[in-house]
DNA sequence: GATACGTGGAA
DNA sequence: TTTCCAAGTAT
């Protein structure tokens, strides 16, 4: 056995000995509940994606059941989750599994990759989680975790995928059902124990043979992700309140309508055209509605 | 590789 | 109050 997955055995035993109850977890929670829980989890807390995914797996339970929606009705069941063109890729991909993959969400890595929203960490999540497939998932979680317990570095850094997923690939236990334990109970670790901010190393299965720790926690020196701009005032502020009103809206809103709702006429114009660019909202005359 | 892309809660 | 952070993806 070598040392890495000697540490993946650790996080194994440590996740298998208990872990929260989140519903994608539940038994026979199916491939497509999976596939909608991870996009909603892109960028967005557990605890905001739960409520959102039960109603939306009520209402739409196989992506056949999405696909035949137009996708505006997406964006509008998206409601406040952030980055709505997530609702528009996810209406793209039960679309692709209604016509290409007989409603079946499919369990290989590439066709996965080849929906629209799927990206490296979304399409293996599916993968292991869904169908037990014996892959490396790498989320920001993982990343901190595998930065500080095997390379003593108090953060992640920038990801560099191809090099993340081959360390989290050398944790892998051969065994499938035994990979999919260390994939999941990685991300736990990081989510509940190996925090970003206040890490609880005393409860940590990992403390023992954590090279950071045994580094006494020296202070993360590296590059870093460059600081989010300020919200307030931005474009994404624009356009979060444009695509608001139209989602409250049952028919197609005047532009003198969306006009009222910012100050900055060319700042608005221009948060207008991207949402038009990115299809999120399309244009008829003068008025402004989902597509 | 850098940048844009929502929203809300916690420190 | 400001900053950080959250199961990332597309360009």
């Amino acid at each position: 056995m070598t040392p890495g997955t000697a540490i993946g055995e650790r996080i194994a035993a440590w996740y298998a000995t208990g872990h929260r109850d989140l519903p994608w977890r539940r038994p026979g929670f199916t491939a497509w509940g999976t596939l909608v829980s991870e996009f909603m989890l892109q960028q967005t807390p557990v605890s905001r994606v739960i409520p959102a995914l039960e109603r939306w797996l009520t209402r739409w339970p196989t992506p056949a059941d999405l696909a035949n929606v137009p996708p505006g009705e997406a964006v509008r069941a998206w409601e406040r989750l952030g980055y709505p063109r997530r609702a528009l890729n996810l209406h793209g991909a039960a679309t692709a599994i209604a016509e290409r993959h007989g409603n079946e969400v499919p369990s290989d890595v590439d066709a996965l990759l080849a929906l629209p929203g799927v990206g490296p960490y979304t399409a293996r999540a599916v993968a292991a989680f869904a169908y037990g497939i014996r892959t490396p998932v790498v989320d920001t979680n993982v990343r901190r975790v595998l930065a500080r317990a095997m390379r003593g570095q108090g953060a992640a850094g920038p990801a560099r995928t191809a090099v993340d997923l081959a360390e989290m690939e050398a944790l892998l236990p051969a065994d499938p059902a035994r990979a999919r334990l260390v994939n999941a109970g990685t991300m736990e670790l990081g989510q509940t124990v190996c925090t970003a901010r206040t890490p609880r190393c005393d409860e940590c299965p990992l403390a023992a043979v954590c090279a950071w720790r045994a580094a006494g926690y020296p202070r993360y020196a590296g590059p870093r992700a460059p600081v989010q701009k300020r919200y307030e005032g931005s474009d994404r502020q624009v356009r979060g309140l444009v695509l608001r009103e139209l989602r409250g809206s049952d028919i197609p809103v005047p532009v003198e309508v969306i006009a009222g709702l910012w100050a900055d006429a060319a700042q608005l114009a221009r948060a207008v055209e991207g949402l038009l660019r990115d299809g999120l909202v399309e244009r008829e005359g003068d008025e402004l509605r989902l597509p």
